[in-house]
RNA sequence: GUGGGCGUGGCCAAGCUAGGUUAAGGCGCCAGGUUGUGGCCCUGGAGAUCGAGGGUUCAAAUCCCUCCGCUCACCCCA
């Protein structure tokens, strides 16, 4: 038996109301500030990634999807959603236009990584990305975003949490005093903070091990260490979130898997602990379209995983509306019947409702079962009796009480809601 | 990449520790109980090479080995 490969999943029937509510908040939310749907490829050059995300990340390195087309070129499947933006940015002169361009997608994602609670090879992301602009008035605009996204889904007790990393002035110096400091205390901490020291010593400070995150707490913190043009901004950021009403909480040890990020950062997360938790996440990225070959360009923006909205949505128990539902099965007897059946099924499609046959060949009992079992709230009886008087009987099943009409009026009752 | 838990009809699952009747039960599905009436109830039916392969044994869902898959956590991220 063929399965759905490893981190994939069908998304049956059943579940696609809440995919379909989150895609609904989340579309209106893009609309409501202005925002203009961007739909890029799945796949793109794999350079784009290597050289717009960083080398050495872990979604580079040991994440990305690549084959080799029939040509030759060596492709990815999309990681992450903000490089193809920037590419299709340079690609369609965006900077032509008035800035800054805002932009939204809603897109899969696909990460070669081992699946569990929240994360899989393939999810599906809502982002936004607001470029030209590097004022922070922008990232604050982003910010309420994606708090306002998970506030338009019904979720409480959610934590907002910011931080600014510096830009590539005052991130090496401090990196630097970084290191310093962990250097003399390296000893009593966990293996992979021990490498994580040359490698990626922003790291060291989200360690989740006891012993490591007793020495991270009295780390130097990186807003202690902006230049005065980071300070500027991640000051003005914090003046502009307080003007929101937005409730964020700074959080020292915040910081981003993918290289691009510059100044502020940002993650939203749930109540419940766990390891992947983050429901939405961002930042500024005013070096990624530069390190894509563009010209300077300034950017900001957040993506937030679909299923993992979902998954805290259904958590939380939000009501999720339901799909629309079937208005009519029509039950029927005989052959004859059956013609008229199929006839008026497609006749009522026609008027703008949903209605079906019942399966055939079963009983009339088998048949109103079937209806009772899809919900619909009407049964539309067609047996000898009525289609001699070219009438139909309409069943409310709520009621069960039922009445008759004549076969071209089905339609306008139906619609109308009126009872029997 | 590392570590834990788990694989029995479509779904939930008993049985496995101390091998031995046609592998329980529930949900769902189909049919009947009403020669034209659903939900509740009753009756019946279909549906499983017990994840796969190998081994031990007179005998394996049950014991042993290997593999595969699912799942949770770490790492990382949405």
């Amino acid at each position: 038996m063929y399965r759905a490969p490893r981190g994939t999943a069908d998304i049956l029937p059943d579940e696609q109301r809440y995919w379909r509510y989150v895609e609904a908040k989340a579309e209106a939310l893009g609309r409501r500030f202005g925002y203009g749907r961007l739909d890029t490829p799945v796949f793109e050059q794999s350079d784009l990634f290597t050289r717009g995300v960083g080398e050495g990340t872990d979604i580079v390195e040991k994440e990305m999807y690549i084959f080799q087309d029939r040509g030759g070129d060596s492709m990815a499947l999309r990681p992450e959603g903000t490089a193809p933006v920037c590419r299709a940015y340079l690609e369609h002169g965006m900077r032509n236009l008035p800035q800054p361009v805002r932009l939204y997608y809603f897109c899969p994602v696909f990460r070669y990584e081992r699946p569990q609670a929240g994360r899989f090879r393939q999810h599906h992301q809502f982002g936004v990305e607001a470029l030209g602009d590097a004022d922070p008035s922008i990232d604050a605009e982003v910010v309420e975003m994606a708090w306002r996204l998970t506030q338009d889904l019904g979720l409480t007790n959610l934590s907002l949490l910011v931080n600014s990393i510096g830009d590539p002035q005052c991130r090496p110096v401090y990196l630097e005093e970084l290191k310093g400091y962990y250097a003399g205390r390296i000893d009593g901490m966990c293996q992979d903070c021990k490498s994580r020291l040359e490698r990626n010593p922003l790291r060291l400070l989200d360690c989740k091990q006891e012993a490591c995150m007793a020495v991270a707490g009295e780390a130097p913190r990186m807003v202690d260490h902006l230049c005065p043009e980071c300070r500027g901004h991640w000051a003005e950021l914090l003046k502009y979130l307080q003007g929101i009403g937005l409730d964020y909480r700074v959080e020292h040890r915040l910081v981003r898997g993918l290289d691009y990020y510059t100044r502020t950062v940002f993650e939203i997360q749930p109540p419940e602990e766990g390891g992947q938790s983050t429901i939405c996440g961002g930042g500024r990225y005013d070096g990624l379209i530069e390190a894509m070959g563009g010209p300077p360009t300034p950017g900001v923006g957040f993506g937030s995983g679909r299923e993992r909205l979902a998954l805290n949505i259904k958590r939380q128990g939000v009501i999720v509306p339901d799909d629309d539902p079937l208005h009519a099965v029509i039950v029927y007897l005989g052959d004859e019947a059956k013609e008229a059946a199929i006839a008026l099924a497609s006749r009522l499609r026609s008027e703008g409702l949903s209605a079906l046959p019942a399966a055939a060949g079963r009983s009339l009992r088998a048949q109103l079962r079937y209806a009772n079992s899809l919900g619909a709230p009407y049964a539309i009886i067609l047996g000898e009796e009525e289609l001699n008087q070219g009438v139909v009987t309409i069943r409310d099943m709520a009621k069960g009480e039922q009445r008759t009409a004549p076969m071209g009026d089905v339609a306008a009752e139906l619609a109308g809601g009126v009872g029997v």
